[in-house]
DNA sequence: GGTGTGACAATGG
DNA sequence: GCCATTGCCACAC
């Protein structure tokens, strides 16, 4: 069909990109602002095809809607999610993103 | 064209 | 309040 419609996993790369630095969301946010809100494995799914997209994803401000790291050990060793988030100036203890809430990022509020 | 899957989310007990 | 189970929708094989 048209050139948009690549898809909602093409789509969810995009939104993901889309996230500022510092900042975090969750799956079901994403799927929710894509129009499917129950398919938020379909999220994690689309990012586990993420290398297929040729382009760098920051998956890892991408956790679950417990701002638990569960995909952690998809980005090749568990502990660079981690170390990335920190970067950001994100605080993560325990495989979970500190103030989640505070620094949660909502496409449907910020888009 | 059908089946299986998948980095979740929501609900029930 | 925590653990277990179901639902779900889109993509790959």
């Amino acid at each position: 069909m048209k050139s948009d419609d690549k898809g909602f996993f093409d789509n969810v790369l995009r939104v993901t990109c889309l996230i500022p630095e510092g900042r975090v969301s969750t799956y079901g946010a994403i799927a929710r602002y894509l129009g499917s809100g129950r398919s938020a494995r379909m999220v994690g799914w689309a990012l586990n095809n993420c290398h297929s997209s040729g382009e760098f994803i920051p998956a890892h401000r991408v956790v679950n809607r417990n701002g638990l790291l569960t995909g952690k050990h998809h980005f090749g060793t568990p502990g660079a999610m981690q170390q990335l988030l920190e970067n950001e100036n994100i605080q993560v203890i325990d495989d979970t993103v500190l103030d989640f809430k505070r620094l949660f990022w909502d496409p449907c509020t910020e888009l």
